[in-house]
DNA sequence: TTGAAAGCGATACCAA
DNA sequence: TTGGTATCGCTTTCAA
């Protein structure tokens, strides 16, 4: 067993406060006594005061949380969670705070354990479904937090981009291009829906906000010639993986006529989408949604929204919030980037 | 100000015990009693257990730690190291465990008080180069930890290649391809140089356990076929990005006679060396090393090293350490993967 | 400059 | 099934 730090108190002969001391505030006492303290304590194999009972009696831990909707090891598989992250922990480093990253688990029930038991001074929440749920568990515990997805009541802080309007922007081009026969591809789409076509009567069905937003973005741009929700084709994901995309794609294959572009809502998505179909010899426009690196390379067209900045901002805000209500909420600036993986329908 | 256990106790009319086996232990009490505390407690606002103050009780965290030598955000930079984390990841996950990412800042002062500070359970070690101090701190404070660099004393815990010998694998499709005038190239060389050239005179010289261990290995294949050391031309990049790596191999353009194949520590440097030689219309050789998803896609030669498995495996080591001393050191198995970033070297 | 005492918030043993 | 009590390891006024 290792000694604690009454042990050290009582062999150097001095109180605890003193040894405490010692460690954390060095000009309370004198260097001599210090150093007689901090040598016994090595000596002892004495190693340094329990974070976990100095974050219980300092009432702060030094971590904040990140908190993933879907499993963990799914967070590092999205190239543009992986840029959130960086920026996160950009700040987080700045701040010489600790990342804790914490998976949701599916239920409900699970989810809310996990936020319950984080040992975090706060929370960055980045895509979580259950936004509400998850939010007011952390609300209860009463913790500062950031959200990332769909502006939530105006008090809340919130980093992140007009999703209806980069969606559309991304879908406009493709209008203007002549598209009028499409399918959206979304993970996330329904609970409970197995892959591929899905019908979904109405957007506002789509319970995830993100999503949500993005398909309403997209049928804006089609609405706006003539091309009502019902003609457009859904195609779900199993989930945020190009190995899904390319699975979802397939069946566009059944269709009498398949459409002639594919607006996806991720990158992965839509280059596991061009996997599929360029291997099946088909020229289909083909937009993501992100702007991963890969993106450039595999000449993906797409809508590029800054991630390193959104994760950044997100934990900068976190660690200092804003006195003015204003400024809680930061509007990211999103960019329709234009490659090879889109062109012209073809004429009917 | 949030409610603690205590004065749901007391609103309820029940002891302390009583409440917290309502949380933790519901087969310990009456469902009815159960049921009228936590709906107290909920209706007080009571936001469950304290985890810090749990984890002081119970004396464990919930959370493994995952040591990254350089900045935080750089481990983000590097997929293979997203490959480990997500390794790290699953098995966490699996144990329902959470992952707590600390940033270790590069004096080691701080990056000692990092390890002291971090309330976790363990530690999974990547790539530490000032290993020794590290780990030493983290045995002081009594917790298990895997590492994965160059394999330390057979007593610690450690997941790893044989890195010598992959690097050799690189080097001798090199040397069969007939190269003799070569350029190995790495960041974390020797400490405070400057990036472009550099003079090493002796391997053994090279601080960082890793670097030092693959540099070795491409000597190695090159000794065999007579070319010495000192003929080798080292390039230092200044840190493990692809951008560095462009950057590094820009020297080479001053020398009277360049090298015809450039072997790179890793893929990130390999594709960055790519950049500038590709760019500059040369059709040197290049390899690289980790075999990361890009690299497949670059045509780039390299060594595939499992870095999900290398995470996962680390992890699991951790929570359930073996009692056979023989199982405590994993050798994990390196491919030659061979693409077209190779080609025989030009007549001279 | 040093020490005494009072918690921080919860858990677990053991007795009732 | 429930409660009393000691304790986890440290920090922090406040007084000496």
């Amino acid at each position: 067993m290792k000694p604690t730090l009454r042990a050290v108190a009582e062999t150097v002969g001095v109180s605890r406060s003193t040894v405490s001391n010692a460690y954390g505030r060095p000009d309370q006492l004198s260097a001599e006594l210090r150093q007689r303290i901090l040598d016994t304590a090595r000596q002892m194999g004495y190693p340094g005061p329990n974070p976990t009972a100095r974050s219980l009696r300092r009432g702060f831990v030094g971590a904040i949380g990140v908190l993933f909707t879907s499993r963990l090891s799914y967070a590092f598989t999205d190239p543009f969670a992986v840029q959130f992250l960086t920026g996160v922990a950009e700040a987080a480093e700045h701040h010489g705070s600790s990342l804790l990253l914490v998976p949701l688990p599916g239920d409900l029930v699970g989810a809310r354990k996990a936020v319950e038991n984080a040992a975090v001074d706060g929370f960055c929440v980045y895509c979580a479904g259950d936004e509400g749920e998850i939010v007011d568990t952390i609300r209860a515990r009463g913790l500062p937090f950031v959200t990332t997805s769909a502006r939530p009541g105006a008090q809340d802080l919130w980093v992140g981009i007009d999703e209806r309007a980069a969606a559309r922007s991304a879908a406009e081009h493709l209008t203007g291009l002549g598209h009028r026969r499409v399918a959206l591809l979304s993970d996330d789409v329904l609970p409970d829906t197995s892959p591929g076509l899905v019908r979904v009567s109405d957007v506002a069905d789509v319970p995830h906000p993100t999503t949500r937003e993005r398909l309403a973005g997209f049928a804006d741009a089609f609405a706006a010639v003539g091309v009502t929700w019902p003609e457009l084709t859904i195609l779900a994901a199993a989930d945020n993986t190009r190995a899904a995309g390319a699975e979802a794609v397939r069946a566009l294959a059944a269709l009498p006529e398949p459409p002639t572009a594919v607006l996806a809502c991720s990158d992965v998505l839509a280059l596991g989408a061009l996997d599929t179909l360029r291997g099946a010899g088909q020229s289909s426009s083909v937009t993501g949604f992100d702007d991963i690196a890969e993106a450039a390379s595999a000449g993906l067209t797409t809508v590029l929204q800054p991630g390193v900045d959104k994760g950044r901002r997100s934990a900068e805000l976190l660690f200092d919030p804003p006195s003015d209500t204003e400024a809680h909420q930061i509007l990211l600036p999103t960019t329709l980037v234009v490659r090879t993986s889109t062109g012209p329908a073809p004429r009917s």
